[in-house]
DNA sequence: TAGGATATGTTATAACATAACATTTAGGAT
DNA sequence: ATCCTAAATGTTATGTTATAACATATCCTA
């Protein structure tokens, strides 16, 4: 499968992550990486599995489909979209700043998603409204519905 | 089915709302509702499915429940919950206080939900880095996990 | 190189959600 | 009052998303 020079960035800085934490990048892992490294929008676990048997020849089980993703998941090379229930890969792999907060606008017309960064004063304001409940944050996700850009003036 | 006083004024305040509005809260809906306000915990679809046929002695089918949780959710009566595909009564119906973006607490620990709301300052932060994008809101919602204050000292 | 941990294979099924079309009901117009 | 229409509900079937349970293979390490 042919990445792109900065999808192939990614791809090396992945693996370059995976072998210095030990992270186990299998051959079948990276194939799923690939693919949704690759993918132009968000994909589903079912559209990842049509992806992988028409790419790669091989069938992949939605067992393992989904196994594959909740590694990745996990590692924060992808993230789930909770409201769509589809995968995508983090756009900010090769980014040299701190990672943040994932903020998902996800435009419900053209189903286009973008990800930004969350701004620091959002996050700690969001953190201190959260914090006098007690309650503590573990990885939080913002995913907002509404309209791009395009599809605001088209 | 018995409410608390609390919950007969939830249930109060949204039939006068529908009253005004127009919008029709049949029999059906108004069952639905009563479940909702009177449980202690977000349900799936298909626990307020097994709640319904216990309570009322009457089958409600999953095309009937989700349409119910579909004209319920629309009207900003309940919430759903995308990260657990759950729902819940709005719990801000009675305050007096303009209507926040829903903003959810979930403990991964002991399940507990918390809604609260969006403080004013965040909510600004918020629209501003996204109108750069040009994009639109379309009521936002806030689905944060972490633990709860119990499950953090426990 | 044996043994345990991690990953994958395999089968089945659970859990979540909607399409499509039929029928009933509520509420306004005449 | 009763007809008409739009909204709601009934019914059946099926699509979509996700995981349980147990078998097998592979990798690392002592």
């Amino acid at each position: 499968m042919n990445l792109s020079k900065p999808q192939q960035a990614v791809l090396n800085k992945i693996e370059t992550e995976c072998a210095t934490t030990g992270l186990r990048l299998t051959a079948k892992r990276q194939k799923v990486l690939t693919i949704l490294i690759a993918a132009t929008s968000p994909l589903s676990a079912y559209d990842l599995i049509s992806s992988y048997q028409a790419i790669y020849a091989d069938a992949l089980s939605a067992m393992s489909a989904y196994r594959m993703l909740d590694f990745l998941t996990e590692a924060g090379f992808v993230h789930k979209l909770s409201t769509t229930n589809q995968y995508l890969i983090c756009s900010h792999l090769t980014c040299d700043h701190e990672h943040e907060v994932p903020q998902f606008l996800i435009c419900d017309s053209c189903h286009d998603v973008q990800e930004i960064g969350i701004r620091k004063g959002l996050q700690d304001e969001l953190e201190s409204s959260i914090e006098k409940s007690g309650f503590s944050l573990n990885s939080p996700q913002l995913e907002l519905h509404g309209l791009c850009a395009n599809c605001n003036n088209p």
